[in-house]
DNA sequence: GCAGCCTTGTTTTTT
DNA sequence: ACAAGGCTGC
């Protein structure tokens, strides 16, 4: 035991080994970018076994699956002394995960049907969309999307429904209450959760039952949550209610990487970690091993502009390093052609391989120009945008009829696939359908199979009731094993086995199913070895069902939708060799819940594209960041509303999070002029940029020498803030001017919408005379002086 | 019931 | 610029 605890704290610092030798009671890692938090985490639940902690009495919660993986799979190799299906006892998982797998086990508690299907946010949009048509909220004057945001903060802080409409307000309020109201009796009735209801549902489980929570506080004696900052409400009563008793609970984050506040995330869960649990110990984590002495540099410097952030000196022994690259180009071609010629530079004389760059945005709008410049240099790329693949129409699709066959209540999947491939079930059917399936308080499928017992269908009666028959097949045939639930004694498991992806873990991997299969932890009676694979169920449905090899020709789209719809049965046959013994229900919920990251892969051979969201968590010997402009970074909602200093607090800190994940070299852009939505925009340099020491970066000007008015954008090589916007034009019909039509370029101006702005550049464009202002409430418009009715204002 | 055209919004960020 | 959803005409 020694030996192995020897190895456990080999290396570490002095405050990493407090962290990790902690055992018993609260206890909060601040801990500095690149401080080693992840290594801490893992050594410490190694630690925690080592000490005779029973392995599936720890809990460890990450922000993705990807990072449950990988903790997974460190975890298992800090124990190897263990025998495996011990070390494999540990939960290691998302919320979003566990609360799934908690809901299925506790579903009658929790008031919902195990088989229960989650709804992904297009789910939510139209079932929402309908809800609001059917309770006469209209969906014109309140957007759906908007409502939305609405339900979900409200479950967030775990109000009900009923609970937010007894609340009551004003016009607004009455219509949100009535919407989800309507929404939460559509989902009931469809046995459908939303994302949000993950965390409530199981909240409000340990919040109001005494059973369940003494239960899940013995199974979970010990918890570590990652990524603290970014927890929300309901995350965090999910934690307290645990940690309740035993007050074994370790969180660990870092208050300057929260960027999740506008989805929920209450920076106080950590801000005020200490007075929830006054005994707790701290520990702070202010070495970084990842970046050099610049960037570093720059990164303080940056962030020391927030004020509600606790304070932190982030230190390191790493060389100096080269200046940071802050490149100033005309326009989103030039800067992506430019960030592709630098990777390009520092792979042919560094060596650095293409796996280990990365290139950040704010939005993913912005991949497109990237995008083209890699494919014309013959640079390899990976994207990571994990959900665009199932959002796709024809995966989409397949996987409706999977969780009606897995759901059978679930009338949304029904909608979406009862005449597709067509089967002249239109929508008047349907509706006709609906109306009875409201009236008999049955689902939709059941009025499909009661279809001849409905007026109006008419001949229609006998395809809605082969529909259905098509269906109930499929479920005699697959659904029967579904139906049994693991054993109460079975370890939860998160649903995302590590990757095998060399020869060392495939012996682990090897080695864990051996041992798995000995202990009987996974069933081998000839039965479930017999029983069907995902892939098969998803080949047979969509050969059954006609969904492929219709009549159509197979055009250039057509075969793209076929690759794709192959590709998914690869998806699931891959899940299958993962978790075997997995049910279909368990690989809907896994696809449900894949966040983008976690397909990203490691050894890819390629440049990883990626939100700054994205990058949480991630590190890159190479880093470009594009973008660094007024309205982008910080981004421009954050300033049209009223800027609120959080909002900005929350921009500067993505900005942050983005510098800090580059180990050696940074490299930072903007442009003067972007296409956005159709149209050229000037631009200016994102105040962060001025915040940052002059002292830390080169300065490349792509677009010195076109004609300067004025000075623009990133111009100057200074890192002035404010800056006049570009006041010259690039193209040679446009022409700037200093006056135009009474008015000057600097003048006061009102607008009778926009209000109170400054003129910052005029040009006539053909026989218009065009004006940009920058107006204090909604920032940048540029406005045809004709029509606009500018009032000078006078000082 | 369906195909094709035209309108509309879309650009935050994600489980 | 571009996609998706709605509407019109078959």
């Amino acid at each position: 035991m020694d030996a192995n605890l020897d190895a456990i704290l080999a290396g570490l610092t002095e405050p990493q080994r407090a962290a990790v030798t902690h055992i018993e009671g609260p206890l909060l890692v601040l801990a500095g970018a690149g401080s080693g938090k992840t290594r801490v985490i893992t050594r410490r639940v190694a630690y925690l076994a080592a000490n005779g902690i029973a392995p599936w009495n720890i809990l460890a919660v990450t922000f993705t699956n990807k990072a449950a993986g990988e903790m997974r799979q460190r975890t298992l190799d800090l124990l190897r002394h263990l025998p495996l299906r011990m070390a494999n006892g540990v939960t290691v998982s998302t919320f979003h995960s566990l609360c799934a797998r908690l809901l299925r086990e506790f579903a009658v508690a929790a008031g919902l049907s195990p088989t229960f299907n989650i709804a992904d946010t297009a789910d939510q949009l139209k079932m929402l969309k309908q809800a609001m048509e059917g309770a006469g909220v209209s969906v014109d004057h309140f957007p759906p999307a908007r409502m939305l945001e609405v339900i979900s903060s409200a479950k967030n802080r775990l109000q009900s429904a009923e609970q937010f409409a007894q609340i009551g307000g004003g016009f607004f309020e009455k219509n949100a209450a009535k919407a989800y109201l309507a929404y939460d009796q559509l989902m009931r009735t469809a046995n459908v959760v939303d994302f949000d209801d993950l965390l409530f549902k199981t909240a409000v489980l340990l919040r109001d039952n005494a059973d369940v929570r003494k239960e899940l506080q013995e199974r979970f004696g010990y918890i570590l949550i990652d990524e603290y900052q970014d927890t929300n409400h309901a995350q965090f009563v999910i934690a307290h209610m645990l940690a309740l008793n035993h007050q074994n609970i370790c969180a660990t984050g870092d208050p300057d990487q929260s960027i999740y506040a506008w989805r929920g995330a209450n920076l106080s869960n950590i801000l005020e970690f200490e007075q929830f649990f006054p005994k707790a110990k701290v520990v702070l984590l202010e070495q970084n091993y990842r970046s050099t002495k610049t960037i570093l540099k720059a990164a303080s410097a940056l962030i020391a502009n927030n004020r509600r952030r606790k304070a932190k000196t982030l230190w390191t022994d790493n060389q100096t390093g080269p200046g940071i690259d802050l490149i100033t180009a005309s326009d989103e071609r030039q800067e992506a052609a430019e960030i592709v010629r630098r990777l390009k530079a520092l792979h042919e004389s560094e060596q650095i391989g293409w796996d280990k760059m990365a290139v950040f945005y704010r939005v993913n709008a912005l991949t497109r120009v990237l995008e083209d410049a890699l494919m014309k240099s013959a640079v390899p790329y990976q994207i990571i945008r994990g959900t665009e693949f199932y959002s796709r129409k024809e995966v989409k699709d397949v996987l409706a009829y999977l969780r009606l066959i897995a759901n059978p209540e679930d009338n949304v999947s029904l909608e979406r696939i009862i005449n597709v491939p067509t089967r002249g079930i239109g929508s008047t059917s349907v509706s006709r359908m609906a109306a009875f399936a409201a009236e008999k308080k049955i689902s939709l499928l059941d009025a499909c199979r009661q279809a001849a017992n409905i007026d109006g269908l008419g001949k229609k009666a006998e395809a809605c009731r082969s529909f259905a028959v098509l269906v109930d097949s499929w479920r005699q045939r697959f659904v029967a094993d579904v139906s049994r639930k693991p054993s109460a004694e079975e370890p939860i498991d998160d649903a995302i086995e590590p990757e095998i992806d060399n020869g060392e873990q495939e012996f682990d991997a090897a080695v864990l199913e051996e041992e798995a299969f000995t202990d009987g932890l996974i069933d081998t009676s000839p039965q479930r070895k017999k029983q069907i694979t995902v892939a098969e169920i998803m080949e047979t449905v969509i050969s059954e069902s006609g969904l492929i090899g219709s009549t159509k020709q197979a055009d250039e789209e057509e075969l793209q939708r076929r690759a794709n719809v192959l590709e998914l049965i690869n998806v699931a046959a891959e899940f299958d060799k993962q978790n075997p013994g997995g049910t279909l229900q368990d690989y809907l919920t896994q696809v449900t819940l894949v966040s983008d990251i976690d397909q990203m892969r490691d050894e890819s051979g390629a440049v990883t594209l990626m939100t700054l969201h994205a990058a949480k968590g991630l590190e890159f010997p190479v880093v470009a960041i594009v973008g660094w402009e007024e309205g982008l970074l910080p981004h421009q909602r954050m300033m049209e509303q009223g800027l609120s200093d959080n909002d900005m607090e929350e921009e500067r800190r993505l900005a942050f999070v983005g510098i800090t994940r580059a180990m050696k070299h940074l490299i930072l852009s903007g442009t003067i002029y972007r296409m956005f939505m159709g149209r050229s925009e000037a631009r200016l340099a994102s105040r962060f940029l001025n915040e940052m020491p002059a002292d830390c970066f080169n300065l490349i000007d792509l677009a010195a020498q076109e004609p300067a008015a004025g000075s623009a954008g990133f111009r100057d090589g200074a890192l002035h803030y404010p800056r006049r916007p570009a006041a010259k034009t690039a193209k040679s019909d446009e022409t700037g001017a200093t006056k135009l039509g009474g008015f000057r370029r600097g003048s006061l101006v009102r607008h009778h919408t926009f209000g109170l702005g400054r003129i910052t550049e005029l040009r006539e464009i053909g026989d218009s005379q065009i004006a940009m202002v920058e107006f204090k409430s909604v920032g940048f418009k540029k406005l045809v002086l004709k029509f606009a009715k500018l009032e000078t204002v006078d000082g």
